[in-house]
DNA sequence: CGAATAGTGTCTGTAAGACACTATTCC
DNA sequence: GGAATAGTGTCTTACAGACACTATTCG
């Protein structure tokens, strides 16, 4: 920041509370993969308005300009990991998070006009949520139970459990975004925790993509796209649990950009 | 919005006033070709703060809740719009717009706290802007003028010239977004008026890559990605300047996204 | 042993890139 | 005519997907 002439008086004479009122929220599409499943973090609000629904956890981003020198103005991204690690008690680092959109629509909060940043964070397999402040409960939940219509799969609608807000929407965005990551980055890597197996990476795909894909196909391929897996030179100490040889160990690789793209199956439909 | 316990009385208890001081802006970043270079539309900002500096056109979303029922509240990609149509005149339609991110580090702006959505814009080939209403100058700007850290081609910074607040990095991000948009979407028809010759479109694609590309195999590949152009059936009245034969004029097709896309060539570098 | 899984070999169809070539039009 | 461009043909290489097969381990 530059002193530019009248800049000074400028600002000493300026009065932010002549701003119509706004507020900005962080609200976090968590997803991980339990027992096979796409699970997705969500909280049952405690508080009104939508007291008793779901929702993704977020909450207001703290903008207090800091009086006296006092900074407790908090970055966007830096909002979304606090609430993330008020439900999850996980540190950053372990889960990869990154802007999803944002949404300010009018009247979609009905208290005021809320403008939420939405944040997408992918994670491994982690314990059983804790409330936060607001929350009555946190839980994982089925992706699936919630009956989303879904952008990939042509499931039905109608048996949606309501989130609160246009969280539903944003859950659906989070996981339009998650899908196509997978084809273009390594992020399926984050929802496994290292070392890992070709196998488990796999189930992230599956998982995800909702679609079996070829097994001796999809090895080859992942082991082929430069950087995108790295072998620890070990094995897993036994067997599947149902039989099979002992897998290789691989931990994530250095690159930021699947080159040549994984690219989804039957994907041609739902172009145009 | 449905009625629950304690809602409503929640509602008119609530003071919105409560909250700390945040505005919330709207940027777009409105690209276009103009004798073959990749161009921003940019303005000379009239007011404190940045006075003098050029800044991406933008402004604060409008947000008062209606009194009596008056609503002036906006939409942001309807403020986006807005502040597009103020500087270019432009109805929509002719311009593609889609949300690109959100930019809210504190200190950003140095008047308060401000959150600004920024905005991407793919348009044809427009007249001179207008200075909009807090504007002293609005200009279509080479992009490779701003000698920006390209992230495509290494260009060395340095010779940036600056743009106010923190406009350069989210136009920096509306280049890569709108590089990458070019390969798995049609959206490069959005930079040319309809109709259009595959010529054109390869002008469009070279230039927001920066690279030239084959003449005959782009041709076949685009004419070979179901949905991407239609046959008019018509061709040009004349041919080229240079010479060549009269080309064959496109509309845009029905795709959405091109299935298999348009990579770019050499991307192997910066990968990691 | 039988079943399931890890990993590899091989073949085929598709598509990208390199190159060549023809036809058309401008100067 | 010479140069530039539109559009097509063809060859090579790379890769995705299908299928087959071996080796290993669990129950």
């Amino acid at each position: 920041m530059q002193d530019r002439p009248g800049e000074e008086e400028f600002l000493a004479s300026y009065d932010p509370r002549a701003f119509p009122p706004v507020a900005v929220t962080v609200d976090v599409v968590t997803l991980t993969i339990r027992d096979g499943q796409l699970h997705v973090l969500l909280v049952q609000r405690g508080v009104p308005p939508f007291r008793g629904s779901w929702a993704l956890p977020g909450g207001f981003v703290k903008t207090r300009p800091g009086a006296e020198g006092e900074r407790v103005e908090e970055d966007l991204a830096g909002a979304a990991i606090r609430e993330l690690a008020e439900e999850t008690g996980q540190q950053p680092g372990r889960v990869h998070l990154e802007q999803l959109a944002t949404y300010g629509a009018p009247g979609r909060d009905p208290r005021m006009r809320v403008i939420s940043v939405a944040y997408l964070a992918f994670a491994p397999e982690l314990p059983d949520p804790r409330a936060g402040s607001d929350a009555q409960a946190a839980a994982w939940v089925p992706v699936a139970a919630l009956g989303l219509a879904d952008n990939a799969a042509g499931q039905r609608p109608g048996t949606t459990r309501k989130l609160a807000f246009d969280h539903a929407r944003i859950l659906t965005d989070g996981l339009d975004r998650a899908r196509s990551k997978l084809e273009y980055t390594p992020l399926a890597t984050a929802f496994v925790t290292e070392p890992f197996t070709i196998s488990e990476l796999r189930a992230v795909y599956e998982t995800v993509w909702g679609e079996p894909l070829h097994a001796g196909n999809f090895h080859r391929k992942v082991l082929s796209v430069p950087g995108f897996v790295e072998s620890t030179g070990e094995t897993t100490e036994s067997g599947g649990a149902r039989g099979g040889p002992r897998a290789r160990l691989y931990r994530r690789g250095d690159a930021r950009l699947l080159h040549p793209p994984l690219l989804r199956p039957g994907q041609e439909e739902g172009i145009r």
